[in-house]
DNA sequence: TATGAATGAGGGTTCATTCAT
DNA sequence: TATGAATGAACCCTCATTCAT
């Protein structure tokens, strides 16, 4: 894996107060699209939560769209290191699954306005052809992971055999980041029961009939990993 | 239920043409929102799509949120005259759960760029609080429909007392309304197939302890009914 | 002085409904341009006010400017009707200049929105040129015959000889101008008494040196004519 | 009285360039009202007589609002600096009096286009409620000083007691404000033989019964002051 | 006679971007 | 390096008018 940042932890070629300039232009452009949307988030917005101006930003960044692309891959940055050590230290294919979903919410909780920027940028930027203007390889690769396990775990035996696993892993995506929205309608929301909710679910929706005949409780959910 | 066209099936205090011409630009924005995004379906592009010009919408539609607002309500009346009658025939409560999923995705089906676009505008128009601008009640009200079914054959025993309605709800909801995106990008998705993978999958994690020893199979799936 | 209507009292060439709908319309341009102010009293404004559309007004009408003309032309067959029999009734001068001014005050009130509306159009109404698009001949009339009263009662003495009767005129002509408007910020206002100040302060001003050496009041008023 | 203006004359955090473009633009603004009208004056209007395009006005003034503010302001802040000064060196009711009328005359005089296009502006310019967008409060104010000023010197005695002054204050500012439309019609006219004539027409009206037994001469006006 | 339908110019404003300093 | 200034396209909408029935 390529580093792009020299050993100081700054990215090469950038100066201190480069970096820091577009950490901040960043952290505005999440904020501005996280509250206003996607498309309300205009440069002029963006500056205006910066409290600099669209030159600024400009300068830094070249174009809006570099702008957004920074957002969406510094996301995705942070969502691999959060998410990789977690599912790598899962022994089974339950506490994996329990892994990524929990997981998932927890950083969503952690990175609130980040992710929720991300899913609008998502959902709502569209180029000329009619797909994302922006590189959402990672989120792909991530739904494909996702498959991949569970595929992985149908063929061990730990999954039931009899699901098709790109619409569990569909499912399971699209309960996932329909959190974000969820989450900024009702800032309240106990993502930590969310989250055991959402497992036991899919829990239950994957593991192989005749399996756990009593009742799913949590406290079960520590001997699935 | 007053019905709000008369005898000749038009509109009340709308001339035939009027009515065509509504129709014809409200299929038009649909294209236009579905293929462009809503962002990006302005009333030019709407126009240009409808073969007509800025004027004429404006003319009939008094403002581009009204066009909005009847490509929108327009499909929540479809919707519901769709799912009521479907759902209304179902007895059990796994039947009804089958019938909700299943005849979502036939809906979706067979409205594709209408249930796409509506997706589009639920999901990134926004009015200047942060809520939507358009009304999306009927949205809630079938969401919240779920709820109410799920929790009430909880209460009769068809359905497993663990689990939280709401979040069960909203993760099939959130799983039906990725299918239009995904529809999109892919049109050749086998959406009675999908329907049914997505039917077992909550049958599954909705069903009560210890029933169903057996796998569950396709062909069970009418006995549910 | 040529009549423009048949004996039966219609506008020669109309029917009756024919003219009870100019009526009609141009009642309504009048309320319209009276409450919204000249430039923001559009056809359709108008319409929405009269109760019909754009169309019928324009059937009736030709055009907006039309309708505006027949508005200003209307006012000032209604106020030469008023004006000329009272002017002529009276005998001195400063008899004529007081029934001027009341006379005047009067007319605005029992005419309030025609009036204003037609002070709208005088001031607002713009062409290429820079002058009125309108005919206000018969305004200017008024001022010049205002002035000619002013001059003739200088030769005959009734008048002190040492102002100008043009800068008097046309402060009379301003004094009374400023009514409409100042109506409509305060509905509550007195024109019968404002109409005696002005008519005092005017007497005043125009009388001969020496003349009137006891302190003037309301009740000489009548002596004057 | 704080000043908006640093030491450099320039508008405090603006720049010099800034400074001249927004002068450059008000100055187009009130030649396009003063020649067009208000209504006429669009945006594409003044940008046309400024030499530039609206983007241009839009992005020094933000809004077309602000931009008729401005001139609004601007006339105000010039007009009370010119007057107050003079009033404050009037000593007599008569001359001060005599002073308001002149040095109003002098001061339209000198400003015909501004002060035409300020009067435009308060005559049409309409909000949704009735009452005017801009601030005219000033102007008010004006016409209260006045009103202010004849009750004063009504209480001294230096003015005759029996007149309204409210209806002697609004006969006066209707004449002033009468000025720059005659002004523009007929550029040639004397304004100084003009306001003479209007202060001696006040003077007269207000000054005390009795006094003054011989003619009113303009050689007359110095010793009124 | 009367009206709904359509038109196209122009309104003010926001936008991402380029330019010059 | 950084910023204010400017640009021009596109946005939605209103306007008076014309057209066709």
């Amino acid at each position: 894996m390529r580093s792009e940042t020299s050993p100081d932890g700054q990215p090469k070629g950038r100066t201190f107060i480069e970096t820091a300039r577009r950490a901040q232009i960043v952290a505005a452009a999440i904020d501005a699209i996280a509250e206003l949307g996607y498309g309300q988030a205009s440069l002029a917005r963006i500056a205006e939560t910066a409290g600099t101006s669209k030159g600024v930003i400009l300068y830094h960044f070249g174009s809006r769209d570099d702008l957004i692309r920074e957002v969406v891959a510094e996301l995705h940055v942070k969502g691999r290191a959060y998410m990789a050590p977690r599912l790598e230290a899962a022994s089974t294919g339950a506490g994996m699954l329990r892994t990524y979903i929990e997981a998932n919410l927890a950083f969503i909780g952690e990175n609130r306005n980040h992710v929720l920027a991300t899913v609008e940028i998502a959902f709502n930027a569209r180029s000329a052809g009619g797909g994302s203007p922006y590189d959402f390889s990672a989120r792909e690769q991530g739904a494909e992971a996702l498959r991949q396990i569970l595929l992985y775990f149908q063929g061990t035996g730990e999954f039931r055999a009899d699901f098709d696993p790109a619409v569990m892993a569909l499912a399971i995506r699209a309960a996932l980041d329909a959190v974000p929205a969820r989450l900024a309608r009702d800032p309240g929301l106990d993502l930590e029961s969310y989250g055991r909710e959402l497992a036991d679910l899919f829990h239950i929706a994957t593991r192989p009939e005749g399996s756990h005949p009593g009742a799913v409780t949590h406290d079960q959910s520590a001997e699935e990993r």
